[in-house]
DNA sequence: AGTTGCACCTGGCTGC
DNA sequence: TGCAGCCAGGTGCAAC
């Protein structure tokens, strides 16, 4: 499921669940996901205090209190669920692919969390707080798009001279890191720039130059701030960790939409799809230029 | 250095 | 109804 605000909204529906709970007993159904597990994975989280639960981009971070940060990332098809007995009462797991549940961690409290990702693109680390910033997965991250780095300015500078598309440029995790395909389309209609303009033309200054690069970072935060604030996005019936379901895609107005009129005033243009790097990019090319 | 294309997986949907 | 083909929210790496 997974963008920023997937994630994010993973974030704080666990939360509450696992946030200052001990882990008593951590079961790994396979050897690997995208990658191994580390060496003796369970038995270095058991007994653990999860003392937090944060994020960085794509990547949730789970603080142990042995200063070890549990690194997990969805890919494409990850989800948790929550079960067990949670204030007293106990919640049957209603999973509908008890195959591809691949890490089940039972806390303190008496939940039980589950990590379910049938195409096991996802991943799960350990990586001590020390060693994170530099660690391979994190030292190339690029701006977080909600923090406070990222406006006109910024993204004028990283754009700078580049040819490649802006689609690209956007989905590109080592300049602004978070953005998917869904988000990146979303964006780039409502600041009404092309997918297929190269990111150097952001900058380049004939008339205003500062304004697309300051809408785009506006729209980027717009887009990503109410997507978070709605629960994301849930395609194909993926849930929310507490069951409920995201709701944002409702508001989508090119992703997924091809053929369907442009939803902007005063355009009366038609969603296309095209493919960009092997990727589908939905867009209005009457009034994204 | 910057891009592109493929690879990693499973499942759901479309169209014959 | 069956099955082939295509598509999917991500990313790392080999190859141009």
């Amino acid at each position: 499921m997974p963008e920023l605000p997937e994630v994010e909204t993973v974030r704080t529906g666990l939360s509450p669940y696992m946030v200052g709970q001990r882990l008593m007993r951590v079961e790994v159904r396979r050897a690997d996901l995208r990658f191994p597990f580390p060496d003796n994975f369970a038995q270095r989280l058991s007994q653990r205090t999860i003392m937090n639960l944060g994020r960085r981009a794509k990547y949730l971070l789970a603080e142990l209190d042995n200063d070890d940060i549990l690194v997990m990332h969805l890919g494409m098809s990850g989800s948790f669920r929550i079960g067990g007995k949670i204030a007293g009462q106990f919640h049957h797991d209603r999973s509908r692919l008890p195959a591809h549940d691949h890490v089940v961690f039972h806390l303190e409290n008496e939940a039980i969390i589950t990590y379910n990702d049938p195409r096991r693109f996802g991943f799960m680390q350990l990586i001590s707080r020390q060693e994170l910033p530099d660690h391979k997965l994190f030292r190339g991250l690029g701006l977080e798009p909600l923090g406070n780095e990222l406006d006109g300015q910024a993204l004028a500078r990283l754009f700078e001279g580049k040819a490649a598309p802006l689609k690209a440029a956007l989905l590109d995790q080592s300049l602004i890191a978070g953005l998917g395909n869904i988000y990146v389309c979303e964006s780039l209609h409502r600041a009404g720039l092309s997918p297929r303009r190269s990111a150097g033309t952001l900058v380049r200054a004939n008339g205003a130059p500062k304004d697309r690069a300051g809408l785009l970072a506006e729209v980027i935060r717009q887009v990503l701030q109410e997507a978070v604030k709605a629960g994301g996005s849930s395609l194909r019936d993926h849930r929310q960790a507490d069951g409920e379901l995201g709701y944002f895609q409702h508001s989508f107005k090119v992703y997924d939409r091809e053929g369907e009129p442009c939803s902007k005033r005063s355009c009366d243009g038609v969603i296309q799809r095209i493919v960009q790097s092997g990727r589908s990019t939905f867009f209005c090319s009457k009034c994204q230029r």
